[in-house]
Parts: C-alpha cells; sequence; structure tokens
DNA sequence: CTGAAAGCGCTTACAG
DNA sequence: CTGAAAGCGCTTACAG
C-alpha cells in the first residue's frame, strides 16, 4: 500500500516537520526515533507513531540538515593518487565492507600519481567529513592537510608520526624477492622504479637494493630507471635501457609495480628476449592478471583487501571517539613464485 | 606570511561572519564575493576588502551550509555495479576531467556486480547531490530511482527513456568479432557470459550470436555460461565446461569481458589447451592487460575514458540548467586483433 | 550598491 | 517523557 503522492514525476521532500505533525509529535522527538536516541527519551507509544509516520511518508533524514546540525557529516573521504590500480579498487572494496551503509565514500581522484595540493584540501574539507583516509600519502601533502578530524593513513610507511596508519611489511617481500632471485644464480640485476614519489615505493626499492646487495647481486646505479605506472611506458624505458643492461650482464629486473613488470615482458616480447631463460622479471602487488600472464609473474603479494577493510575498521573506531588500541598496524607481505622468474 | 593563528593543532572554523567583519561588511556581500556574483551587485572597493579578508583568514565557503541554503550540494555521485574492473578506472578519470574542481565525485559502490535498492538510494539522495551518473544500470534500479535531479546513465542500452545517455556501440564490436571468428573457419563457438543482469552484457551476447548464426558459427545452449566479473571464477567455469565443449567441437571461446577471458586463458595453460591453435579466445573492453598477455588477447575495445568524460560534459548541460542537444550519445566500438585468435 | 532578515532541515541543550 | 527555541553556516529575495 504506497500511501506516497507522487502527482507529476517529482516527489515532494518529506521533512521531519511533517512527519512530526503526521504523528502529533515534535520534530525533536522525530529526531530522537530517526537516529534511534530514544533510549529513556521518547515513550513507546510515541515511537511506534512516529516509526509509522516514517514508513507512512518515506521520510529520510536530510544529510545535509543533519550534518549541519552535527557539525559533520556522514562523508568519508578517500584521497588516493592512484585509482587506475586494480590493487586499489580491492583496497575500496575492503573499506567499504567495514565501513557499511551508514558512511558514503567520497573518492578524491587526481591525475594519476597526483596529490590535491593546500586549495583542493580544503575545499574537501568544507564536505565536513566524518573522516579521511589517505592512501600512499608523501610527507609534503600530510604537512599540508593539517589533519582535523579522524584521519587513517593507508600503505604510508615512516609517516607513522602524522597519523594512524595501517601499512604493508612490504619490505619482507622485497627482501624474499633478492633471496629468491640470489638462490636462482642471479648476480646482476636491474630495478624499474615508480616516479611518484610515494613512501612505499622507496621502501620496496630500497629493501630490495640492501637485501640483493648483502646476496651478492650487484644493481649498478644506471641499472635503476623509473617511469609512470603504466604498462606502456615501462615498456618503452625498458626497449631503451635493456641492450645497455643486457652488455652489462643484467639477467633480472625487479619492477616497483606489476604493472611496469607488464610493460616489460610485453616489450621482451617484443624484442624476443626469453622469459625467464635470458631474463628474470618480478614486481609487486600481485595483481590479478600476474597468476593469469605468460608466464605467470612472479610478485610480492600485497593484502589489498585486508589493508582498506583494517584502514576502514580503525577510522571507525576514531569516528566513534575511541582511543586506538593499535594505532599502528603492519600487514605481511610474502612472495609468490611463478614462471617469470624460472 | 602566514596570519592564520593556530595554537593548538586543530585551526578554528574560518565562517562567512569573521569574514564579514574583518572586512567591514555584512555576510551576504561576503556570500556574494565568495560566489563571484558580484555583477553589478558589489562595489569593486568592497570585492576587494571582502577578498582580502578571505585570503588573509583562509576562508573557504563550507559547503554544508551552503547546501543547506540552496537546497543542492556541489556532490556528484557516481552509481557503478563493478568498480574492480580497471576499465572503470578509465570512466572515473574522464568523468573527472570534465567535471572539475566544481564538483566532489562520490562513488557509491556495493558489492561487485549488485546494484543498490531503494533504502540506499534515498540515503545517496539525501546528500543531495547536484546530480547523479549511473553506471551500466538495469531497469528495475532506475524504476527505483524515480529520477530526482539530473541524471545521466553510462552504457545503458536500451534504456535511453529513463535519462540522457552516452552509450557504447558494443554490438557493432560484437559483430566484428564474430565476422573475424568466421572467418578464421570456426564453426563452433561458446560464449562466457557475466551473470549481472546488465544491459550491456546481454547487447554483446546478442550481437554476437546473432552474427555468428548469420555467418555459419553454432552455439549451443550448453556452450553458454556465466560467472561472476573474476578471473578465478571463469577459471573454474571453464575447467568444468571445457571436457564437454571439446567433444562437441568447440573451437572458440567469447568471453562477455576480458576478466572472463583471462580466466580462461589460465585455465587453458593449466590444462594444455594449445592457445589459439586448439582454441580461438576473444573478450570485451580491450583492459590495458590485453595488450600484454601471451598470446595477447583479440578483444572488442570500449573508449571507456571518452565515455566518462561525455557523461561528464552531459552532467554538467543538465546541473546548469540546459536542454541537451543530443540527450542520447553513442561510442564506438572495434575490434582488436591480437594473438589469441590466431 | 548594501544589509537585516528569513529560511534551508536538522539536532540538542534546556525548561518543564 | 516532551516540546519550544536556539543554532549550525550559508544564500537570497527584499527593502532601502
Amino acid at each position: 500500500m504506497d500511501t506516497i503522492d507522487r502527482p507529476s514525476g517529482r516527489a515532494p521532500r518529506v521533512t521531519a516537520a511533517m512527519v512530526a505533525q503526521r504523528a502529533g509529535v515534535s520534530t525533536a522527538t522525530v529526531s530522537l526515533v530517526a537516529n534511534g536516541k530514544t533510549r529513556g527519551r521518547v515513550s513507546e507509544d510515541n515511537i511506534s507513531r512516529v516509526r509509522e509516520a516514517i514508513s507512512e511518508l518515506g521520510y529520510v533524514v536530510d544529510g545535509i540538515g543533519s550534518s549541519l546540525a552535527k557539525g559533520v557529516s556522514s562523508i568519508v573521504i578517500l584521497v588516493a593518487p592512484d585509482i587506475s590500480n586494480p590493487f586499489f579498487a580491492k583496497v575500496i572494496a575492503g573499506v567499504r565492507e567495514t565501513l557499511g551503509a551508514d558512511y558514503q565514500l567520497l573518492l578524491s581522484v587526481t591525475d594519476a600519481g597526483e596529490f590535491p595540493h593546500a586549495e583542493d584540501v580544503r575545499k574537501l574539507m568544507a564536505l565536513r567529513p566524518a573522516g579521511l583516509l589517505v592512501d600512499a600519502p608523501n610527507a609534503g601533502f600530510l604537512e599540508e592537510l593539517s589533519a582535523a578530524g579522524p584521519l587513517v593513513l593507508l600503505d604510508a610507511p615512516g609517516l607513522e608520526a602524522y597519523a594512524a596508519s595501517v601499512n604493508l611489511d612490504v619490505a619482507h617481500g622485497a627482501r624474499e624477492l633478492a633471496a629468491h632471485l640470489a638462490d636462482s644464480g642471479h648476480t646482476r640485476a636491474a630495478y624499474v622504479d615508480s616516479v611518484t614519489g610515494t613512501a612505499t615505493f622507496d621502501v620496496r626499492r630500497n629493501a630490495f637494493l640492501e637485501e640483493a646487495k648483502a646476496r651478492g647481486i650487484s644493481v649498478p646505479p644506471d641499472c635503476i630507471i623509473s617511469t609512470t605506472i603504466d604498462v606502456g611506458a615501462a615498456a618503452e624505458a625498458f626497449a631503451l635501457a635493456w641492450p645497455q643492461w643486457q652488455r652489462s650482464g643484467v639477467t633480472a629486473v625487479v619492477c616497483g609495480t606489476d604493472t611496469h613488470a607488464y610493460g616489460v615482458l610485453q616489450e621482451a616480447r617484443v624484442a624476443g628476449v626469453l622469459i625467464p631463460q635470458e631474463l628474470a622479471v618480478a614486481g609487486f602487488d600481485d595483481l590479478p592478471y600476474s597468476a593469469t600472464s605468460n608466464p605467470g609473474l612472479t610478485s610480492v603479494h600485497l593484502p589489498a583487501m585486508p589493508l582498506g577493510r583494517k584502514a576502514g575498521q580503525q577510522l571507525r573506531g576514531l569516528m566513534a571517539g575511541l582511543e586506538l588500541e593499535e594505532p599502528h598496524v603492519t600487514l605481511d607481505s610474502s612472495l609468490v613464485v611463478r614462471g617469470s622468474t624460472g
């Protein structure tokens, strides 16, 4: 039985006042009922009256009015430099899962790899978000943020001083990878880095280089290049560098992301470089396609969904006004060996 | 010269009243200046006074207060059933590009392939969005939406009656694909569909089946299966179906998305099925990885970024109160042939 | 050109 | 347990 009048297409906005009138109570009571704050404040009788009126009229608390009165909205802003990464889609899924229907996820996207600046941040804050999630930030951005309100950083190694964080132990996987290559007999490797000045990429590179060195794998400075996170760009850069690398005895290439690695694989096929016989290739992220490529891509697996889930969970805690028991969490990474490294 | 006092971490909210006082004008004037509505309404003198005060105090118009007064927010909601698809990341990038900094993009995500229902929609509308973008909807969802305000549909073939739309001519690519397979000598094919009841998948399948039939390729009912848009799920389903298909003489598999096709490629490698000698494989979307896989995946290319761009552009028109010159736009698709089909 | 005032829809002390 | 009232920060007729 639909009792809503909808004469000509657009339904009129139903307000708390309309509900109040129908239920024969004040708007204050409507607000209490609609927000479930009735405990010891509203009579059973009025509760059911209001509930009935609410469902009859199809009333929904107006987000804007509510936000203004409360001083905060139900929006959670997720700032991220690269949503084109499939890895990131899983992080979002994880966030959504723990945030549930109480909060709306607003995605702040800029151009690939770029972070918003002071003015953009102010505009975002003008939405009075309930909380902020920042993925793979750099220190400069966090300085500008001058953190107002609940804030959780994702994948922000070394930036623990700024806010609560959920990190990935990429260094562990990077070391495993170096060990794996050393065990396979490699003694000279190259590294394809990401150009974005994001902390996680520094950690990946440094951990790999350090462990490689310790294991007798040399990575000369001219064997380290960087490109944007793009298959084509990586392919091009590799094409340019390979002749040189080959001459200097490079037998393995490690890439900052699987996306870079796909570019290397692609170009290697074009150039007739045998993978893994002539060249071993590995990446970070373990994107879904890495299991599918031919050969499969050896990669450092990062738990994307758990990352999003945990970050959402921590943020919920902060938004509820809690003191986090464990403000800094680190999730494991581990190497997945596939055909691209023999 | 930073004149903002920030005694202990959290900056106090700067309001229009504070700016007004500093500039020696009323809040009405501040509002006019902040919104650029000064033409013939504010003296040059006051304009510069207010501008100065604004920048001195770092004032930003509060989104919530503004939205409440205006009756509409600056939020554009993008509803989509599957953001884990890299295709979708590009659509978002296109939308962002045309929407610019004036609007905030709110991503409404549900579980993969699911659409929000009545209640969720109401909650979204409670944010008073300036506009709505709905990707790959089904009719049921649009019925529930009872469209209030500017709305543009993306990739919603056959749903033109509901709202302005930007569509992809997937049928054209699908027919090209059927022709290509027929030309390659295939006479029996299988189809791996998506389980989501999304119109575009129906169009893809139907256009392919029709053209295949016309070209002498038979696709028996038991050679049509469907799975979620997931590499693993597709691989599993293919593993189960392949022995049967092989016996019945299937030499080509067309997949509703490249993601499905990756699953088929993966399982084929495991099962030792030679691609393309024993089995030709093709998909839709032309994801970045399709150029990289080995063999490369033949796929119907869909212009993701232009799709997002055009949709954003149309929505801007509607939000500006314009009548769209061309409310229904269709973008081209075309087949990209790679190694997976020989 | 300018400002006082009403109003957007809600929430929350407050007084009863 | 209940409601009148103030207030959140802004925008927009309105009167001047």
